[in-house]
DNA sequence: AGCACGCCGACT
DNA sequence: GTCGGCGTGCTC
């Protein structure tokens, strides 16, 4: 009599357990075991210690020379893991050195046992990739209303096509609030909305309904890139160069590549739908591997603004008199949308004596002041008691800088009667009335109003465009054009205090010209996306013996540096030998099973100054 | 991660 | 002689 053995892959997040074990099928539980079901299994020596995984595939060859111990139970008989699911996580594990299991945790939601009663969910067949396609998609700017509420103009035209589609549909965006309104905008198509926030059995119970089959359209966050449609035909990624979209756990897998993978191993169409362009997606569409969607862009007028400031806001003097003239204006008629930089009243605390910034004892970010005279973090919300330069000292302190709170403060005082509301990351707003109003907001919290803002004013720029880091220009191209977005048709975006090409070609419209300029500079450079960064970080040690690895491979290395007293360095590899070298990095981890090296492939933070945190 | 095995020091 | 310290290595 032969035993039936079973594949499965342990949730585990040790490197060494990121393989496949083999279990024989006990006869009383054999029926109940399907492929991509959940499964508790032994592991470890005494074979005492049960841990959950999945089996994977079902039937083969026992490894030679091994004793096999059986499945322990089945965990319901629900096929959560689908074989396409599986091929692609397991891909992007080994495109980036991680866990499978690792990705698997954040594309699979936690079991919820009543939540499987009485369901029945035929096993998926194995993968039959269709015709893969790759669309670059600019969206319109622009608000419009629907049974709904308003919704933007361009989750409208997205919602087109997904009601075109017949097959499967998920659509991935970088914050909730983009969901709530692609919610809107899908109307009387019936969907899934995949946000981390419900109860863990909705998530789970949400799952099982697309894994049945029985929703056929997804919108969510990061995550729902993994959701497990029928028959994937349309796959849209929205805001793709959006930090939001890059996964903060190991193995860091983006939501652009976990879509390119998706594609890859399912077929059907890719859209990458954004505002603004991205250096990656125009390096796309300049290989040809993917196609740029001609269309109209509607995009709002743009006026920079730089003569001398507005005359009623004298304490900050950040506004010119002719972007004042414009806010004066369309206040006559509707909301007006002011974005600034950043949260809360005074954002740094400086040392009277040598301008250092106070820093917060606890965590060693930049201490802020409140609007009532207060000091304290706002990262880990330590109040300090006696502050010390850790520079130079000295005792006495000078408040810097204009947070959304003071700005909104500010501007009240500055247009007396009219209303100020404030959105940020303390004061969450999804829509507001449409009346003449100003909305002080930070980036990404900015609420959306019927018929878009009659204007919009942004502040800080000119401090945000000196930021060193290497994507500087496409953030700002992002965060102002995200904000051009929430623009009536007939408005005017107004950028303060800004000069020089970026600001002429931004107020042009030429957006597609910066990032081909931006590309051009990387490309020069040799760095992302034009090669892949791998970043290690560890002790120096660590990164002694990884550095050999990277050196045999021959690539540019940056580092080792110092980062919060470990270590960094960022190796640069072409895309033919990343693979290779990613591989030979994880190697290295598995046979040390070191606990303390990471590897962040594309990490963006990796060209900027070591952080603070 | 756990857990067992293994090869040196203090003890009845 | 043996009990047990936790360093080392493996897990179907």
């Amino acid at each position: 009599m032969t035993v039936t053995v079973a594949q499965v892959l342990v949730e585990s997040p040790i490197p060494r357990l990121d393989r496949l074990f083999d279990y024989s099928v006990p006869e009383e539980l054999a029926e109940h075991v399907v492929i991509g079901g959940r499964v508790s299994v032994p592991l470890g020596r005494g074979g005492t210690r049960l841990v959950n995984g999945y089996v994977v595939s079902v039937g083969g060859e026992p490894t030679p020379g091994v004793a096999l111990a059986p499945i322990g139970s089945v965990l319901g008989s629900m096929p959560v893991l689908t074989p396409a699911l599986w091929t692609s996580i397991r891909q992007l594990a080994d495109r980036n050195g991680g866990n499978a299991a690792d990705i698997l945790r954040v594309a699979i939601p936690k079991r919820a046992v009543r939540t499987e009663k009485g369901r029945t969910i035929p096993p998926r067949p194995p993968v039959t990739p269709s015709p893969s396609s790759r669309v670059v998609l600019p969206l319109d700017c622009g608000v419009v209303r629907t049974s709904n509420g308003p919704t933007m103009r361009a989750w409208e035209q997205l919602a087109e096509r997904v009601r075109e589609a017949h097959g499967g549909v998920v659509v991935v965006m970088p914050d909730w609030r983009d969901v709530a309104l692609m919610s809107r905008a899908l109307g009387d198509v019936a969907h899934t909305v995949w946000d981390t926030t419900a109860t863990p059995s909705a998530r789970y119970s949400r799952y099982l309904d697309v894994l049945a089959g029985d929703s056929r359209v997804v919108v969510g966050t990061r995550s729902a890139v993994y959701a497990p449609v029928v028959d994937l035909e349309l796959l849209i990624v929205v805001g793709e160069n959006d930090p939001l979209l890059d996964e903060p756990h190991a193995p860091y897998v983006h939501s652009r590549d976990a879509a390119l993978m998706r594609n890859a191993v399912e077929g059907g169409t890719l859209v990458f739908a954004s505002f603004t362009p991205s250096a990656e997606l125009q390096r796309f569409v300049e290989m040809g591997f993917a196609e740029r969607a001609e269309g109209v862009t509607r995009r709002p007028s743009v006026v920079i603004a730089n003569d001398p400031p507005g005359e009623g806001f004298s304490s900050s003097a950040r506004i010119p008199s002719s972007a004042w003239r414009q806010v004066r204006g369309a206040l006559d008629g509707g909301p007006v949308l002011v974005q600034v930089a950043r949260p809360g009243y005074s954002p740094l605390v400086l040392c009277k004596a040598c301008r250092t910034p106070h820093r917060c004892a606890q965590c060693r970010n930049p201490l802020s002041g409140s609007r009532e005279g207060a000091i304290g973090c706002r990262v880990c919300g330590a109040k300090p008691l006696g502050l010390r330069c850790g520079h130079c000292g000295g005792r006495d302190l000078q408040w810097s800088g204009v947070g959304s709170v003071r700005t909104a403060v500010e501007l009240g005082r500055a247009f007396p009667g009219v209303p100020v509301i404030l959105a940020d990351g303390d004061h969450r707003e999804l829509e507001i009335p449409r009346k003449p109003c100003l909305v002080v907001s930070t980036r990404g919290a900015e609420p959306i109003v019927d018929g878009g803002y009659d204007a919009v004013l942004i502040v800080d720029g000119e401090r945000e465009l000196a930021r060193p880091s290497l994507r500087t220009t496409e953030d700002c191209l992002r965060w102002w054009g995200n904000a051009a977005s929430l623009a009536g048709d007939e408005a005017t975006v107004v950028i303060a205090n800004i000069e020089g090409a970026f600001a002429t070609a931004f107020a042009t419209r030429a957006w597609d010209r910066i990032v081909e300029e931006e590309l051009r500079e990387l490309r020069a450079l040799g760095f992302p996306p034009v090669s892949r960064a791998i970043t290690i970080r560890g002790s120096a040690t660590d990164l002694l013996a990884v550095r050999g690895i990277a050196e045999v491979a021959a690539h540019r290395i940056l580092g080792p540096m110092d980062e919060n007293g470990a270590q960094r360095m960022t190796v640069l590899a072409d895309y033919r030998s990343a693979p290779e070298t990613v591989a030979a990095l994880r190697a290295f981890v598995v046979a040390a099973s070191s606990t303390t090296v990471r590897i962040h492939c594309d990490d963006p933070t990796a060209f900027d100054e070591p952080a603070v945190d």
